[in-house]
DNA sequence: TGACGGTAACTTACCCTTGGGTCACTTTAC
DNA sequence: GTAAAGTGACCCAAGGGTAAGTTACCGTCA
């Protein structure tokens, strides 16, 4: 081989590191917000200094462009893939909950990153946030829309608003399983098929 | 009078100023956090320069507590009216709802100050945002007892996850609402009523 | 085998802009 | 002339970002 494997010097190789230090960013980025977050408080979480990881990603933007595709781009896989078996409306909600509480049983932050209203509001952040929401969005409006019209609802307008509440929903499940580490994902669907059951009958 | 009234200089008197300031600067904090908030920016909206700012409310924490405290008493003060009103569990999201868009229809920005995760973890921000917060979800704990209980269920920890998800369903119709300055609070209570009655026969 | 050079990992010490915060001063109504 | 409303110009710390150097592992060639 060329190159890699075994590594350099002391440390750990490059792709080790840069996997800690998205991890550390991803929860720093998701507890404070972009604008909150510390660049050298990243680094001391991982227990390097701050040039590494401006070598590493380059700049703020660069670390949190890594942290949110990482994010974005599990999440959306794995909705994707619950949205495609199908299934009845009123059974959605919480098969595509149980994917997301799967997926980001050891991340629990990273959901936050697509929802991070500290971004600077143009530049390559927002686009790209932007259109990791935009993809997001439009799983939960196919599922509002298939959900509002078996009940005979049509209005747009109710639709984009369900679809928005069904995001604030998760926001608010993922926030508050995060303040409950001991709760595994199967816990938390449980609890959710449990808690729908007795409100709404589904 | 042996001071105020009429004024004293060119602009307008100081308890006028204050409220325009209060108002800016909770849009302001409302759209960006706490952390990316500047002070220059609220003082622009209002068309005076920093120093003042600083001479009416001390540093970016008076500032911000000032908004802190305005919108959270407002809001605690209507929803603890609503909620004292009484009724079924399940007429009561309805009817808090109503409470709140009415209350800040032209605010509507406020109730984003008692949910921002940009403030410093310590110090008198947090604490104020706590105690809001805390009082405002003993109401959510509240409606979400009577409710669970009146299905059958009696999780504590069910209960306040509902609880939990309910502020983050206020949440996020707020944020749908922003979007569309059009809509009145009577016509957001009008979806909201609909949305629910056919979703949850509620 | 062991000196040596290359390279990757990593740090210390710095720069510079942003933004919170302050001071001395000016303007205007009474 | 006094007091309140208001400003221009400044200070300073925090934090994003960088330059230059240091350490340790590795291959390799006498």
């Amino acid at each position: 081989m060329t190159e890699s494997r075994p590594v350099g010097t002391k440390g750990m190789p490059r792709e080790e590191r840069e996997v800690q230090l998205v991890v550390a960013g991803t929860e720093e980025f998701g507890r404070a917000g972009y604008a909150g977050a510390s660049m050298v408080e990243i680094a001391r979480r991982v227990g390097v200094t701050k040039p590494l990881l401006y070598q590493y990603f380059g700049s703020k933007d660069g670390l949190y462009l890594a942290c949110l595709h990482r994010a974005g781009d599990r999440l959306t896989e794995g909705v994707a893939m619950t949205m495609a078996a199908g299934g009845a409306p009123d059974q959605m909600p919480l098969k595509v909950l149980s994917a997301i509480f799967t997926t980001f049983d050891h991340d629990r932050y990273a959901w936050r990153l697509l929802r991070d209203a500290t971004v600077p509001a143009t530049g390559d952040i927002a686009a790209a946030a932007a259109d990791h929401r935009r993809r997001l969005d439009a799983f939960a409006v196919l599922g509002a829309t298939q959900l509002l019209t078996s009940r005979g609802l049509a209005d747009p307008a109710d639709i984009e608003a369900v679809a928005r509440v069904w995001t604030g929903v998760v926001d608010s499940l993922i926030s508050w399983w995060i303040d409950r580490p001991d709760e595994d994902a199967a816990a938390m669907t449980a609890r959710c098929a449990r808690i729908m059951g007795g409100l709404f009958g589904w």
